[in-house]
DNA sequence: GCCTAAATACGTGTAAAACGGTATTTTTGT
DNA sequence: ACAAAAATACCGTTTTACACGTATTTAGGC
């Protein structure tokens, strides 16, 4: 493993990327190696020089931070990527870490921290602020909350589905049609994460719903 | 509620049907008001008489004694039958059960049983010999023999299913082909008189399968 | 060695459920 | 009154399981 890291640093705002190597030149163990404010054209370049680590901005025009990282991790996945953003909006957060970023950080983050995260993910770690745990915690507890939201309705044809009645029979016995029941267990296997009835069941027993 | 209980017999052999007619005579509230030995037969003429109880034999040449039952209860619920049988196999008296006896004596039973089994049918409840009670654990048994007696491969599958997989998954993991699970489950199923993957785990969790 | 049960596998067809979507009506909350 | 969510219903297609049967091979018990 090579003692200097090399990151390449991509947003949009030009200033930026001066602010962020000024700081990165005082830190030791690190190299810049190039910079961009196109998100395309840094694609382009990275192949010509030698990056250990990604940083980019999320919010870009021509090509979103979300949509240069999955590119990037297809075409280098040996890259990592730290995200830098003006705000941590779970959503985007989420976006992003599912996209393959390593860190996650504001652009308003301290010297400190910054070390902090590009030594952890230089090392192969992962970095997210405080503040972004607790946007991912936001978005986590609302999936889930999404996922527990289930209709009235939902949960008596859930019932019903554990008392082993098949569509045609939950349809005759509730007076409604089977394409009904049809789109009700599939809402409901959406909102469950499932896509049996024994996942279902299981999901059901473990929530207390059957 | 009235004094003295109507009864009919029918057997194909008149001599049967003579001797049960000398004991029940001297038997204080019970009357013979008619006999047969034909079971079609029986099944016209009960129409035309006030019968309370039905004694009739298992075994009979136009008509069995299943048959009979199912056929009285159907037209004359309110009859409540005895069978008569010169043996006590399990198979037909777990049949005559399901049919709708109310009692089930051997041919060879004695005039105090014969009158507690009248007495306790006349009153509205069942009356089984020990030897008959002794047939019905012996065919109980049996069943539940049949429907445990899941192969090892077979539970194996149970649990596989349990846990979600699919036949083709399944097939895979065990190396065997998705027509060879498919049969397994057919098997399972007709063990556990089921016919829904809810309804097999429910069985399986009952007996701690899985 | 023989018999039986288990395990395996297949053919053919049907039934039920799932998939991925659109659309309208009703209900609920503000 | 209005907007959003829920409930309802449909379409066409695909996937999976089930049904009912037959057949061969392997394993186990005697």
């Amino acid at each position: 493993m090579q003692a200097v890291k090399n990151i390449f640093i991509v947003d949009d705002h030009q200033m930026v990327i001066d602010g962020l190597r000024l700081i990165i030149d005082t830190i030791e163990g690190f190299d810049i190696v190039g910079e961009s404010t196109s998100a395309p054209h840094a694609l382009d370049v990275l192949d010509t020089v030698n990056a250990d680590i990604l940083l980019t901005d999320v919010s870009m025009p021509e090509m979103s931070g979300i949509e240069l990282t999955r590119l990037v991790k297809k075409r280098y996945p040996h890259i990592r990527i730290i995200a830098l953003s003006m705000f941590s909006e779970s959503q985007v957060v989420a976006e992003m870490i599912d996209a393959g970023i390593s860190g996650y950080i504001l652009k308003n983050t301290g010297k400190q921290e910054l070390i902090e995260a590009l030594n952890k993910v230089a090392s192969g770690q992962n970095y997210f602020g405080p503040d972004i745990t607790l946007q991912l915690m936001k978005s986590f507890k609302r999936n889930q909350d999404e996922t527990s939201r289930l209709t009235d309705r939902e949960i008596e044809i859930i019932r019903m589905i554990e008392q082993d009645f098949g569509n045609k029979q939950i349809a005759d016995m509730l007076f409604i049609s089977e394409r009904t029941v049809e789109t009700h267990r599939k809402n409901i296997l959406r909102k469950t994460n499932t896509q049996t009835v024994v996942g279902l069941l299981k999901y059901a027993y473990e929530r207390k719903i059957i």
